[in-house]
DNA sequence: ACGAACGTGCACAGGGTTGTGCAAGTTCAG
DNA sequence: CTGAACTTGCACAACCCTGTGCACGTTCGT
């Protein structure tokens, strides 16, 4: 799809030429045209899908303890290393900032909130504001979305790779933050049943 | 000064038009090309300048103690925050990948150095090895570096929290990690008497 | 077999950027 | 004052990318 070959493309080089794009939907810069009025669009579009799909995949989360609800909001974002990393890209460039803050901004939501009641319960670190906490975990989730993409990790390494760095800038010591791996793994198993 | 402009401006826009950078060292674009050939030279020569600035920074560490060599490194690292992101958004661009990662060599090459000191000694997380970790604790720093210029956070602020980054994903507990922010200052402090 | 939908190939204008040439102005040391 | 070094302003060719037009295939369902 043109969707999909665009965030693949976008992901490696955030402001790749039409004709590259095209190409890895196996279409010519001329076909694009035909569905889109402007590569703009296309971007638009591409960002679009990507996001909603990756807010789907991070409903079912449960507040009751903050630091699982963490584990599991990072494993999730593993399962969507694509989307996420063509956004991380993408928000590095000038015109798409304010775009990409908006697009991120359920999942830092669903961030802050939740570690809002951690802080309060004193289970995390409490010497930044939920907020900030919020952007340092999602800075450390990309940044291991990075090297795990950038070295090819098997899908279960990266997945416990992004748990524990979720947690370890939440504040808990890797001992503590890798009890949490098969403990998220229960939690997501029961959903498929 | 020129480079001191172009890295100013290639953090904020890894592929600013020669116009801007010029402009931002308070000359014309044509003035520019008095002193470099083209484009390219200027952006290597002023990331190779900021890279020789940070290395120097880097050198008197004391291998003695990982942990708190990598505290003082990630310390250090705050005190060149320009350099350094120019140098990790450009990291992003294409045609920039391969010459920055020779860049941060020398950086990584010392976070190696030592979290394979760290690992053999057992303080911190042993689930990766050296390399890995020593990437990992660099995509943190550097995602906090980058949280810590959006939001412009005030000096000391910020470099506690690349501190705690670092130490955070090096597998310490944030109380643990915390413990090390008045020792790195110890540690520096001597170093200007 | 027919038409509609979709894709290709080529050509073209327009905008932005780079690198260069050249004439003229400013600054500063000797 | 004079010359050298540096800067400006303008002009220009070359390049890349975008968006569009048009003629021509190819592949469907009907």
């Amino acid at each position: 799809m043109l969707l999909d070959a665009a965030l693949r493309v976008l992901t490696v080089d955030p402001d790749a030429p039409l004709d590259a794009i095209a190409a890895e939907a196996g279409l010519t810069r001329r076909a694009v045209y035909g569905h889109f009025t402007s590569r703009d669009e296309l971007v638009e579009e591409a960002l679009a899908a990507g996001a909603s799909r990756v807010t789907a995949t991070l409903q079912p989360v449960d507040d009751s303890d903050p630091l699982l609800a963490i584990a599991t909001i990072a494993s999730s974002l593993w399962g969507q290393v694509s989307q996420v990393r063509a956004r991380a890209q993408l928000a590095v460039r000038g015109p798409y900032r304010a775009r990409i803050d908006e697009i991120l901004r359920p999942l830092r939501d669903l961030l802050e909130h939740i570690t809002h009641y951690g802080i309060q319960g004193g289970t995390m670190r409490s010497d930044v504001s939920a907020a900030t906490l919020a952007r340092l975990i999602e800075g450390a989730v990309l940044s291991v979305l990075d090297e795990a993409t950038r070295t090819g990790l098997d899908a279960e390494e990266g997945d416990r790779l992004v748990i524990i760095a979720a947690l370890s800038t939440a504040g808990l010591s890797y001992v503590d933050a890798a009890a949490y791996v098969p403990r998220v793994h229960a939690e997501l198993a029961p959903a498929a049943r």
